[in-house]
DNA sequence: ACTCTGTTTCGACATCTGTCAAGATAAGCA
DNA sequence: TGCTTATCTTGACAGATGTCGAAACAGAGT
């Protein structure tokens, strides 16, 4: 049944060279999930464009009530892509680059990745 | 009340310099969408870690049955990270590395992304 | 015809999305 | 101190969407 499974040394291409494990993909998921959404993806760029940003800038840059936009922070929160703090009145966010890095490590470096078809 | 809006010339950071547009996260959310679950997530890898992955194969990797590998396959299908070919009785499945390549550019390099914290 | 492979259809069940209302925390002012 | 306002989060809810398996269907080879 198993097509002879290749053993390429090649460690140049998308998605690495060893299959992510069953764990990894259980952790690593919810990352991805959470950017699965057009307004989340759109908060995390808005939040990553700015060394921090205040909720209520997000909030006045989409179409969406404060709570919905609040949602969505706590499930960017909980995936482990921002992190906030509260100063005074106002919450700042600010995005984990080593979780976007790891995302951005699973997905390879496609630059150069092999053209192969 | 935006904080003054950066104007790095780097053109290295997360998430790219200019804030993902409407538009632009309606098309590629989906994508995220589609690697947010663990068996998508390990589908994609194990295709990418060959040049080609027969179904049979896949199906025999996970405890899902046929049928829920094909819906998978499908979704990643259309969210277009992945494309197939029936030759004689079995179907291949392989990456699009253009799709991997705009979500890694989307999500920048952030290993050189300034420790802004 | 028959078998094998893979997809599609359909249904049950769970999860997610977005809004309203209420709660929690902090600042401003008498 | 006490009252008021502003900011943000949480809880509860209806509607939409996603997940998965059983059965039925379609292609390719024997």
């Amino acid at each position: 049944m198993t097509t002879t499974r290749l053993t390429l040394a090649a460690p140049c291409c998308a998605l690495g060279a060893p299959p992510v494990s069953s764990a990894e993909a259980e952790s690593i998921a919810p990352m991805f999930k959470a950017l699965g959404d057009p307004a989340r993806l759109r908060l995390v760029s808005l939040i990553a464009a700015q060394p921090e940003a205040c909720v209520c800038d997000l909030v006045a840059a989409f179409p969406l009530s404060g709570p919905t936009i609040s949602h969505h922070l706590k499930v960017l929160r909980q995936a482990g892509l921002v992190d906030c703090e509260r100063r005074g009145t106002w919450v700042y966010y600010w995005v984990r680059p080593e979780a976007l890095a790891q995302l951005s490590a699973l997905l390879g470096r496609p630059t150069s990745a092999a053209a192969s078809r």
